[in-house]
RNA sequence: GCCCUCGUAGCUCAGUGGAUAGAGCACUGGCCUCCGAAGCCAGGGGUCGCAGGUUCGAAUCCUGCCGAGGGUACCA
């Protein structure tokens, strides 16, 4: 990307001018161009000067005076300035600007890298317990996991996208122990439900679909322990609708996978614990089986297996994780998780180092908790409170690109709130719309271009000098940085605002700028290549996001 | 108590070492005989929680304090 040629450039300027003597011999500091605020500071800008005037033992303006002399010539820089306090600014040449034009209209990939060429990727998201449905507040990890494995696909990443499903463990057990109260309900019986279990509707109607299928195959006599296999059947049932509610925001993976099977004689969980007790790292205490971790710095040892027998949620994911990095091979792991699980991270991380593999290749990302409102009253979450305002409830009234687009533009380390009463109204001033306005727009003048017998074909980019033209090109060839930001720092936030800088510009561009007009024929060409190349971003940039790019609107 | 995250415009939030701190919503005023007014233009509104420190330069980094959320289970 251009960015990367000019900080070349100011890297080849040091050099030059240490060789040459105009500056003295030091080890400097990696150069960063930033983009300054005001135009005025041109495209980017190199604070190189700032940062190595203790080195140089001159001042900044010296230096930056010193390094602009040596500074290459490049088709894209018309000029390069030195600032006060002693910044070296760079300021792009008119041609080359209007000739990015032909070549982001015709790449459909534009802003695509091989950053990530060759390695594997997990990204594993969501993956909300199986006892219940999606609600609005799983969709955040889901959002920002889909998106995250689009971008990191762009930037050339192998990414597989997976929900574990904890369909083994005491949740689980609880989740069958309620299904099969209901289940006997349908049946007749004065069956309770069991204290912490799943009280909501959604229980009976599973209940309903296995009589339906099934009929009395599960009902054992008054009393008797229920059948396991009504566990999972349940869940499969519960996981089945989950996919289908996730479709609904877009989200869909290339695996699901059960935490059940890491438990299969002689699998992942054996093996883990057979290996960490030959690397000394268990320990039995009060009936339990302990990870040692205090003994690797961690605050205190950590159950991996219950008095009772069972693994605990916390062994179960050592195995997998280890299947993860080890048997499937993946170079990198992501892990989406809510706030609530921060304490895990630390201690899982510790596991992977005391199994000899390396926990940096494993990246755990924490979103805050969404918490719910109906106006000024509190809803909650929980599926074992009674209420459950789930993901379809709220898609279907708020919609999908909307709901995708709330959970993009903030931070994932910002709790956030989503009030159900000012749903509607905030999805009806949703920024989103702002964004796919402008792409309707572009739509809708190429129409009525093509309906005039007018195309970009042979257009002249370098007809394209009016100063909206030129902000909205400026706007088109930042698309690159932000994918090399979002892959960097894994945070989704600079999307939708780049889409919303992006269609801004278009907007400006479109009230300043007559495209299709019958007595300029050249400037109509070279505006339709234009448009096309914001269409080529615009539409690249909400497809990253999930969001729809509509022709109408 | 200890650990993690947050505190920026009336509201919801961007901005994590640069030059005069931004957007959307809300508010005030203006712009459609002309490609979509879901748009554009102009305006008001800020001690960036508080106090120190580091730096040529701090909303951004460090320390302390205040406030909010989360964690600190033989739940997941």
């Amino acid at each position: 990307m251009i960015r990367d040629e000019l900080t070349a450039l100011v890297e080849q300027a040091l050099a030059a001018a240490q060789s040459a003597g105009d500056l003295p011999e030091f080890a400097a500091p990696e150069v960063e161009l930033e983009h300054p605020q005001r135009p005025e500071h041109g495209d980017y800008s190199a604070n190189l000067p700032l940062r190595i005037q203790g080195l140089a033992h001159m001042k900044a303006v010296e230096v930056a005076e010193a390094l602009r002399a040596h500074v290459p010539a490049h088709e894209a820089v018309a000029a390069v300035e030195v600032a006060q306090p002693g910044f070296l600014n760079f300021r792009f040449d008119d041609g080359w600007l209007a000739a990015q034009t032909p070549v982001i209209a015709s790449d459909a990939a534009y802003g695509s890298s091989q950053a990530g060429a060759g390695q594997r990727l997990q990204i594993e998201y969501l993956s909300a317990n199986p006892t219940g449905p999606v609600h609005i507040a799983n969709a955040r990890g889901g959002v920002i996991g889909s998106t995250l494995a689009s971008v990191m696909r762009a930037g050339g990443y192998e990414v597989e996208e997976e929900y574990y499903i904890n369909d083994s463990g005491s949740q689980a057990a609880i989740f069958g122990r309620t299904l099969y109260a209901r289940y006997q309900q349908l049946f007749g019986r004065d069956a309770e439900i069991p204290e912490n279990g799943y009280p909501g509707e959604y229980m009976v109607e599973i209940a309903q679909v296995i009589k339906d299928e099934a009929g009395d195959r599960y009902l054992k006599p008054e009393g008797e322990e229920h059948d396991p296999a009504l566990d999972r059947v349940g869940i499969d049932a519960m996981t089945g609708q989950i996919r289908e509610d996730l479709k609904l925001i877009g989200v869909e993976y290339d695996g699901w996978f059960s935490e059940r099977t890491l438990q299969v004689e002689g699998g992942p969980y054996d093996h883990v614990l057979s290996e960490l007790r030959e690397r000394g790292h268990i320990v039995e205490r009060d009936g339990a089986v302990w990870f040692a971790s205090s003994q690797l710095g961690e605050s205190k040892d950590n159950v991996i297996i219950r008095s009772d027998g069972a693994p605990t949620y916390f062994a179960t994911d050592i195995a997998y994780h280890y299947d993860k990095l080890t048997d499937r091979g993946f170079d990198r792991v992501i892990d989406i998780w809510g706030a609530d699980h921060q304490g895990h991270v630390s201690r899982l991380k510790s596991s992977l180092d005391a199994l000899d593999i390396d926990s940096e290749r494993l990246h755990v990302l924490l979103y805050q908790l969404v918490s719910l409102r109906r106006g000024t009253e509190v809803v909650p979450l929980s599926k074992r409170a009674g209420e459950i305002i789930t993901l379809r409830e709220v898609v279907e009234e708020v919609g999908s690109d909307a709901t995708r687009y709330f959970f993009l533009a903030t931070s994932p380390n910002s709790a956030i709130e989503f009030d159900l009463e000012l749903a509607q109204k905030q999805s009806e001033e949703n920024p989103v719309f702002y964004v796919q306005y402008a792409h309707a727009r572009i739509a809708g003048v190429l129409d009525k271009a093509a309906g005039e017998g007018l195309s970009s074909e042979g257009a002249d980019p370098a007809l394209l000098t009016h100063e909206a033209e030129r902000t909205l090109l400026r706007k088109l060839l930042l698309l690159p940085e932000i994918l090399e930001q979002v892959v960097e720092t894994l945070e989704p936030q600079p999307l939708p605002h780049y889409a919303q800088e992006l269609a801004g510009a278009f907007h400006v561009f479109y009230t300043q700028c007559r495209v299709v007009d019958e007595d300029n024929e050249a400037l109509s060409r070279a505006r339709l290549l234009l448009l096309e190349a914001t269409r080529v971003v615009l539409a690249r940039t909400l497809s990253l996001m999930g969001v729809s790019a509509p022709d109408q609107m």
